[in-house]
DNA sequence: AATTGTAATGAAATCGATTGCAAAAATCTG
DNA sequence: CAGATTTTTGCAATCGATTTCATTACAATT
C-alpha cells in the first residue's frame, strides 16, 4: 500500500493525501475521503521514504560497554523513557563483543542519519584519538567528564571522599582500597582521588594502600586477600564497586575478621544484592537513570529547540550515601 | 556528499559507483578512481536511500516489558550479538513507561520496514486478542510457549519440578509457595504448576499453601510473612523469583527459623545475589543469554536462509540447578 | 460587477540511492 | 581479421514519500 494508492483509491492527489498525513489546506470533503479509504485499507505510511525525503530520521543511537549490567542497563532505561515520549526510537550498539568499535558504530548512525547519539565511554582512548570530535551528528557522553563535549556525569569524587570521611567517623584509621583498572577515568581514578582527599584532609598523608581488581566479585576476592596479606592491620575497606566489596567481604570474613566490629567496609552502586548480604554492604548510590533521562534530554534540546550545538553542555549528578550495617 | 557527487569526482557514471559499492562489473581504472575520490571526501553512503531502494531494512526491534531487570538486558545482550554479527541494528521498545503499547511499536516497526522484532511476552494478553498475528514482519517471541508462533523459551515446568523434588529429597513434606501474578503464564503459572507436578508424584495430594506476590524483595517478604501466620508449620518455601525469595528467607529469619535447619528455601534465576546472602540461596538457572541468541538465529535464519516463513519454530531451552546452602 | 485576498489543488521536481536494459568496448573464436 | 561472445558502461526509471509553485476556486471587499 502506497500513498499513490490511496490517492487514487479516494480520487484525489497524492499531494492531497501527504496534506491529510501531515497536515496542510485541505476540504472537509477531501479529508473525509482520504480518511476512509486510510481507514479501510489499513495503509501506513512507509517511514523509511518519510525520512529520506525529510531528512529526518526520529532514531537515536545509544553505545554501551556491555549491555548486561545494572548501570549501563539504569542508563539505557533513562534514555529511552525520555527519548520514546518525544517519539525517538532508541537503537543500540554494544561494544562487548567489538571492543573497537565505537567508531563503526559512529559510521553507521552517521550512514543512517540517525538524529543523534548517546554514548557511554567506558574508557576515554577513543576521546584521545578523535573518534568522537569528526562525528556530524549531536552526541552526548555519559559516567564521564570531558572538556568540549555535552556529557552527564557522576560526583565520583566526592561521593568517594563522603564514604571514606564516614569510615574516619567509625574510628577507622588504617584504609586500603580495591579499586578498578585506570583506563576507567570515572571509576579506576577518581574514587580513589575522592578516597586521597579524604584521608589528606584528615591529616593521614600516607597513600593508602590500593590494589587494582577488574570488577567481578571473585577478583574483589582476591584483591582483598593480597591487601590483607600485605597490610594485615587494615581497619577501613574502600571499594570501587559493589562486586568487589562483596568479595571483599567474603575474604574478610573467611579470614576470620568481624565486619563491622573488626573492619569496616563501603562500596559503590547500591546494588540490591547489598541489601541481603550480611552484613549488608554501605554504598554510594549513584544516579544512574536520571544520567540517562539528562543525556536524552541534553539531545532533545539540541534537535527540537535547535540551540546552539556548538555549546556544550556539561551536567554533574548528586549522590546518596546509603549507611548499613558495615560500617 | 552524494552517490552523484562522487560520479562527477571520479569522471563516472553513477551506476559506477553504485557498482563499486555493492559489487557488479568494473574496470580497473574505474574502481581505483573512485577507490581515491571515496577515500578522499571521506563519502558515507545514505543508509536511507539504499534501504528505500532495496525495501531491506537491517534493523530488528525488540520489544521488552522493561529494560533494567537481568533477565531482560540478558537477552537483549544475547539477541544483540548475534544480530551485531550478522550486520544488523538492534531497536529497543521499552514497555515499562507505556505498557499497552505492544501494537504501536509493531506498528512502528512495521512502518520502518524492519527485518523482523523480538518480543519479549511478559503476558499474554497481546497475543490474546491478537497483536501478533496481523503483523507482516517475522516475529519471534520470548519467554513464553505459544502455539502458531516462533518462540524460545524455558522449561519453567521441570526447573520447578526439579526444585521442589531437590526439598522432597531433604527430608521437606510441608511446602508452601510464593508465586507471581498468573498474568504471567510461564513464571506465574508454569513453575506452580512444576512444584504440583512434583508434590503429586511423591504422593503429597492437597496443593501447596500459594500466596502470590508481585516479583519485588519486598513482597515476596510480606507474602512469607502471611504464609507463616496462616501455615506456621511449614518447611519448604518455593520461590518464583529470586528477589522473592530473598525477602522471604528475610521473614523466615525474624520470625526465628533457621534455615536450613527448620525451614529449606529455593526460588529462580540464579542472581548473584544468591551467592553474597546467608544463607546463599538455592535456584535454577534459566539461559536467558541463549533465549535472546536462539530468538535472534530464528530470526536470521528467515531472513538470509529464506527458510518458510509459514513453518513456526520452537525452542526449549534447559535449565540448571545450583543447590546451595539454603537447603 | 470588478477587484482583491485567501484557501485549496495537483503537476512535477526532489531526496539518494539501485537496477534493467540497450549500446559500446573488449576479448575470444576459428 | 571478421564474426561471435562476453564484459563494461551509462541512461533512465524506480523506491515512496514531501514540497514548491503556479493555478484555480471561492469568499470578501469596495
Amino acid at each position: 500500500m502506497t500513498l499513490r494508492e490511496i490517492a487514487e483509491l479516494a480520487g484525489v492527489s497524492p499531494s492531497a493525501v501527504s496534506r491529510y498525513l501531515n497536515g496542510g489546506s485541505l476540504s472537509a470533503a477531501k479529508y473525509e475521503a482520504i480518511d476512509k479509504v486510510i481507514k479501510e485499507t489499513g495503509y501506513v505510511p512507509n517511514q523509511v521514504a518519510h525520512d529520506l525525503r525529510t531528512g529526518r530520521v526520529r532514531q537515536v543511537g545509544i553505545l554501551v560497554p556491555k549491555i548486561h549490567s545494572k548501570s549501563v542497563s539504569q542508563v539505557v532505561e533513562g534514555a529511552h523513557e525520555v527519548l520514546a515520549e518525544a517519539g525517538y526510537m532508541t537503537v543500540l550498539g554494544s561494544l562487548e563483543h567489538a571492543p573497537d568499535s565505537v567508531g563503526r558504530y559512529l559510521d553507521w548512525m552517521q550512514a543512517y542519519h540517525m538524529a543523534g547519539a548517546i554514548v557511554m565511554a567506558a574508557n576515554d582512548a577513543d576521546v584521545r584519538n578523535g573518534t568522537y570530535k569528526n562525528c556530524d551528528i549531536p552526541l552526548v557522553v555519559t559516567g564521564q567528564h570531558f572538556k568540549d563535549c555535552n556529557c552527564v556525569y557522576h560526583d565520583d569524587f566526592n561521593a568517594a571522599k563522603d564514604l571514606t570521611k564516614l569510615l574516619l567517623k567509625k574510628g577507622r584509621t588504617r584504609i586500603g582500597c580495591v579499586s578498578a583498572p585506570k583506563t576507567d577515568p570515572a571509576v579506576g581514578v577518581g574514587r580513589i582521588e575522592g578516597v586521597k582527599a579524604a584521608l589528606w584532609e584528615a591529616g593521614f598523608t600516607p597513600a593508602p594502600p590500593t590494589v587494582i581488581s577488574d570488577f567481578h566479585m571473585e577478583s574483589g576476592y582476591e584483591a582483598m586477600q593480597q591487601l590483607l596479606a600485605d597490610h594485615p592491620d587494615l581497619d577501613g575497606i574502600f571499594c570501587a564497586t559493589d562486586s568487589m566489596g562483596q568479595g571483599a567481604m567474603m575474604a574478610l570474613k573467611e579470614s576470620g575478621r568481624r565486619i563491622p566490629e573488626d573492619v569496616s567496609v563501603v562500596a559503590f552502586g547500591n546494588d540490591w544484592a547489598n541489601q541481603v548480604s550480611s552484613p549488608q554492604l554501605t554504598t554510594a548510590e549513584l544516579y544512574q537513570t536520571q544520567c540517562g533521562r539528562d543525556a536524552a534530554s541534553i539531545l532533545l534540546d539540541i534537535l527540537e529547540k535547535g540551540s546552539e550545538p556548538s555549546y556544550t553542555r556539561q551536567i554533574m549528578l548528586g549522590y546518596r550515601i546509603m549507611e548499613r550495617g558495615s560500617v
